[in-house]
DNA sequence: TTGTAGGCGTTATCAG
DNA sequence: CTGATAACGCCTACAA
């Protein structure tokens, strides 16, 4: 910037003045210092300017368990939608689950001095981030909750979803109703399997144990614990599958035994091309690029300090039918086998 | 840090040397500055860090289409894998295809003052990327090139890959093969275009121009060209999408008629789940993964300068026909009705 | 092993 | 409207 202010025979702060496009700066002097600028390919180094001001800069930390997870990348437009037009540029990192990378990279981004930081998912660096709080830094937690701490967190509404689904089957006749679901460590399996357990109390069904699976949180997993309920005398007439990727195997174990077998099933999380598979599935669509846009917004809130530290936002699932057969009422065979 | 080292009582220095683990430093004063670390919440300036050291500072950029799109998604994963080990943060953002983002974000990001950028695809800002690049900033571009400027590029084997699974249609006997492209201003559009007609010719078919279909780069559209194709007298007997939104078009439209219709489906970029649905389609397979850990070496392999500044990497994709009916055999009514 | 002086590029303050 | 000077928080170089 000297080297600019020499060239065009100005003082530094002139220079300055220009590049940040202050009021009260001639018009000659403003083409002079332009012309500097340009000959010499100046740059105004952002970290300096950060220093100087002393204000937190328009950075933002965004860490997400996989960028290549379609859920994490919706949601990472959803922020930046809200972001970039306040002028915040988003520093990403993905963690892999890993609290350790977690740790890291939630480091790394203190020391860029983010003004806040965007959590999706992954529990276990808890601690870290409970004292990153108690730091004062803005953080606000995507489809993940952070107990013992001040933070907002932006969620589906996980358990009501897979009860009002599960409800849906019990109300079409299904009374074999088979649940697979993830880790139970991990909150929203957990949670979407109370809202299993929730709706088949409130149905007055019991529950056979045999039909509610859990820890099966991959395709393969999934598609050989599909086969185990089709293998039983009395099968399931409908399958809830916790996660996507679940939703995939039981597809595919399901697939290709020719649609004569009945089975209904219900995805949580939005399958890619649902109604053109075959089996078809029904969803339920979590709306992850809105959670980005209601997490950003929360963050950005907080920061100017217009909104409290904590809260609890939900966002709303949508359920998927497209293809009514899907969740076609149960087979009477099947149903009446009692 | 004044505040440390007044809070431990020695000087600024010191409490540098233990911030950064520097040797040389007595255990008694590095534990005295250590307490007062943790007391104070002390957090080193990443800024005044780079301000001082006058280097580069260890962040990267990456400008992408669309980060809910997984193939970028995995680009990241990608460059990450690679960047993160050397030390590398990597700043994000999405462009949505519009110059006037991708120029606004760029910018941004120099004056961040990241050591390179990866841009992956979208054409337009190339006058900005290439003044970049004159300028010294380390560029290297995914899924596009650059004209006109030193920039190494990492690319699928578009051109040949299409000709490929086109030649693989006609050994089978297929003779009407139609093609449904994206926009033909798109680089890699064209490419794929490309390959087709290359292997067309090369089987001597002559080309009917109603099967050679462009400009249809969204699903409803291709779903609404595969119906205009299946109108035709003489219909086509397979289909190359070349994209995947392509694809699932032609799945849609494709779907329900029944199987019966013969018709064969290659298309171009994994589709999810590719082999159950209905019909089933076989894929061009590209490797984002792969294609952004090329990118992320070549781009620090630059910066530390033992590689050239131009070079044409190409990532080669797989062909994935996991069920063969995919590209069965042309009927032969449909082939013999010549 | 520890401390001191000077500078990195920018902005804010206060004179001219 | 313009310019000199002092920060900003840290690191390198040099001295003690």
């Amino acid at each position: 910037m000297a080297d600019v202010a020499a060239h065009a025979g100005v003082s530094l702060k002139s220079v300055s003045r220009v590049v940040n496009q202050e009021p009260h700066v001639s018009e000659a002097l403003a083409a002079r210092v332009q012309a500097a600028i340009d000959q010499l390919g100046f740059r105004r180094d952002g970290s300096a300017r950060q220093l100087a001001m002393a204000a937190a800069g328009r950075l933002l930390g965004y860490v997400q368990v996989d960028a290549a997870n379609p859920f994490f990348g919706a949601v990472s437009r959803g922020i930046e939608e809200v972001t970039r037009p306040a002028g915040f540029l988003v520093m990403t990192g993905s963690t892999d689950a890993d609290p350790g990378r977690e740790a890291l990279l939630i480091e790394t981004l203190i020391e860029a001095r983010v003004a806040g930081i965007i959590v999706a998912a992954a529990q276990g660096g808890d601690e870290l981030l409970r004292d990153e709080v108690r730091h004062g830094t803005a953080i606000v937690c995507v489809d993940r909750l952070l107990s013992g701490a001040e933070v907002t967190s932006v969620t589906s509404d996980n358990r009501e979803a897979t009860a009002r689904a599960v409800s849906l089957l019990i109300e079409r006749g299904h009374r074999r109703i088979a649940y697979l679901g993830g880790d139970e460590r991990v909150w929203t399996a957990q949670e979407r399997y109370e809202g299993y357990l929730e709706a088949m109390a409130a149905g007055s069904l019991e529950l056979d144990p045999r039909l509610a699976v859990r820890g099966v949180g991959d395709h393969d997993l999934a598609a050989a614990a599909t086969d185990a309920l089709l293998g039983l005398e009395r099968p399931p007439t409908a399958i809830v599958a916790g996660q996507d990727r679940i939703g995939t195997g039981v597809v595919a174990a399901l697939h290709g035994r020719g649609s004569q077998h009945g089975v209904a099933v219900i995805v949580f999380d939005a399958v890619p091309m649902a109604d053109l598979l075959d089996p078809p599935v029904a969803c339920i669509a979590q709306d992850p690029f809105e959670m980005g846009r209601v997490a950003a917004r929360a963050l950005l809130a907080q920061l100017d300090g217009s909104a409290p530290d904590r809260r609890r936002l939900v966002v709303p699932t949508r359920f998927l039918d497209r293809p009514s057969a899907a969740i076609s009422p149960a087979r009477p065979d099947a149903t009446t086998a009692t």
